[in-house]
DNA sequence: CTGTTAGCGCATTCAG
DNA sequence: CTGAATGCGCTAACAG
């Protein structure tokens, strides 16, 4: 194991003089000295121990993503942007996933702030219950108070930076385009009652049909991923024209259920979705949605929290009418 | 900051048996000491410094993962595998992305090697360039030098723990399973010809096909993505009656083309791909392919890292046959 | 079983 | 511009 102090002692210079040449310091080096130092690194293979250097400085330069799930693409959409806008600020990230376990979530923060990590990303829905909000706000706090960074990507909950998405207000957007088709009678596949993600864009979808007149919808619980579109299906009523699905993997699993059935979409019924997930949009047919600026809105994050800012940054979600959904005869 | 040592004092003890009660020494600590210990802790709200004890204990309990892309399902799930290991053994992982730049997954094992990471793990295709891969090697080899364990999935290139899956015999056996279809005209979108997965895979399938008797197919490489499945079908030869692409994404990109050319999936062609994404199960028609176990195939590999095995596991692909390809008629 | 002590590798005062 | 010295928080001998 090569050392600063080798490489000190093979170019002839103190430790502090090849300590501010390998490493980024404000301080100067003179021309001579410099070269014999980057020489010896060189020629000794030296490379910096980071452990050493985040104990000495105080800080790391690692920063901790926590994401329920890594294969939900609406996730690794995030995580891609986030770690983008890690690696140009010379940032790793680590990862930590949840499997939509809160107390997990919560689990992670810790081990993160003893890593000592300089920001940390909580990525996806909050949950409706108090409990648990608080016991991560604690954590957090501990966290914060420690010198650490904090922003997260979902509902503005915990008191720290957010990038939010607009979901009320992109479902009710999307609950006007589909009115605007014809449809009035409508079921909503709205996910887990206390993931708050879900509830908001149910809520958004149906305030705007009551606003619009139309009859409330026909609401189905269920799990947030594609077997929650899948089993919603079961129940459906038949008058329904339109369909809802709270997020686009639930649309999926919704699309294949009703294929399976005989339905044909959208001739027989229009189905939307929820975030314009990318590796999606060449179903057949193709979604209706709303789309979300995934990449983006971890970059965003990562941006915030490494600023120090604690800003609420609001993100709008564009309607994208496709296929799926179509003009009511 | 709380330190050990003010959890020590606050206990009336020593620094070592803090240290020994608080972190996971073999040692034992006699009920009352540890009792008191651990009081202090929770009162102080004490948090292990784990740069500190990664430099002290010259070992971390980070492992390192690069990827090509995060965003491509492929490497969500084997992400997501090496997590579920690590997190087994209580390790957390610090991922890196290259978006297939190799140069850049060198300066990966680079910065993980400084940051002392215990093990890095390189899932992904190898490329087919001497140069680039003797680089990549001598950096590996620095890393194990410095005691760091190195796994990888996919090509046995580097002398390292291998997950190999077997791409070509995987091919070769759609190949059989397609020509026991009654197809001999077939097209394989053969991705980057230096990206020896995409090679592999190609080959496996026309050697196969020139054990059947079957005419050589007709080859056309690009991108390894989406796109390069969607481009690839402009150049298809009409006479082509079955379309292998390399791994599922193309697949789904050529099948996005076929049907705005209003070519029917499995009537007027047939087509398959490589992986049997999970994500991607629910198209229209569900995809014929090679399903590849790609969470345990992180997971294993994680394994053989930590343990420092140095094996060579060779992983079986599965020939799935679905609706996308079918008897020809 | 418990305490003392000497580093781990590096950044950073403080002198010169 | 350069060097000597101190400490970051923790672990692991070594002693008792």
């Amino acid at each position: 194991m090569i050392t600063l102090e080798d490489v000190a002692r093979r170019a002839g210079v103190s430790l502090a003089t090849a300590s501010r040449v390998l490493n980024g310091s404000t301080r100067q080096v003179g021309e001579t000295m410099r070269r014999r130092v980057e020489a010896a690194a060189a020629e000794l293979g030296y490379r910096t121990n980071v452990a050493a250097q985040t104990l000495a400085r105080g800080a790391s330069n690692v920063i901790g993503l926590v994401v329920h799930d890594l294969v939900d693409p609406y996730f690794a959409a995030i995580a891609d942007g986030a770690m983008r806008a890690a690696a140009e600020q010379g940032h790793m990230v680590m990862v930590g996933t949840t499997y939509r376990d809160p107390d997990r979530e919560i689990a992670y923060v810790s081990t993160l702030s003893a890593q000592r990590v300089r920001a940390v990303l909580l990525a996806g829905s909050r949950v409706d219950d108090p409990a648990i909000t608080g016991r991560l706000r604690r954590e957090l706090d501990r966290y914060r108070a420690s010198g650490g960074q904090v922003a997260s990507v979902g509902q503005d909950l915990l008191g720290v930076a957010t990038v939010a998405p607009a979901n009320r207000e992109g479902a009710a957007a999307l609950a006007r385009a589909l009115a605007g088709l014809g449809h009035r009678r409508f079921a909503v596949l709205a996910g887990p009652a206390h993931l708050i993600t879900a509830a908001d864009r149910h809520a958004g979808f149906a305030a705007e049909l009551a606003a619009l007149g139309a009859p409330p919808p026909q609401v189905i619980h269920g799990p947030f991923d594609r077997n929650g579109g899948y089993t919603a299906i079961e129940t459906l009523d038949p008058r329904v024209t339109c369909v809802f699905a709270v997020n686009d993997v639930m649309a999926v699993g919704a699309l294949a259920r009703l294929r399976e059935r005989g339905v044909v979409v959208p001739d027989d019924l229009s189905v939307a979705g929820f975030d314009d997930i990318a590796t999606l949009r060449d179903l057949t047919p193709p979604l209706s949605t709303v789309r979300l600026p995934l990449a983006e809105m971890g970059s965003r994050a990562v941006e915030l929290a490494l600023a120090g800012e604690s800003a609420v940054i609001p993100v709008a979600g564009e309607v994208v009418l496709r296929e799926s959904a179509r003009k009511l005869r």
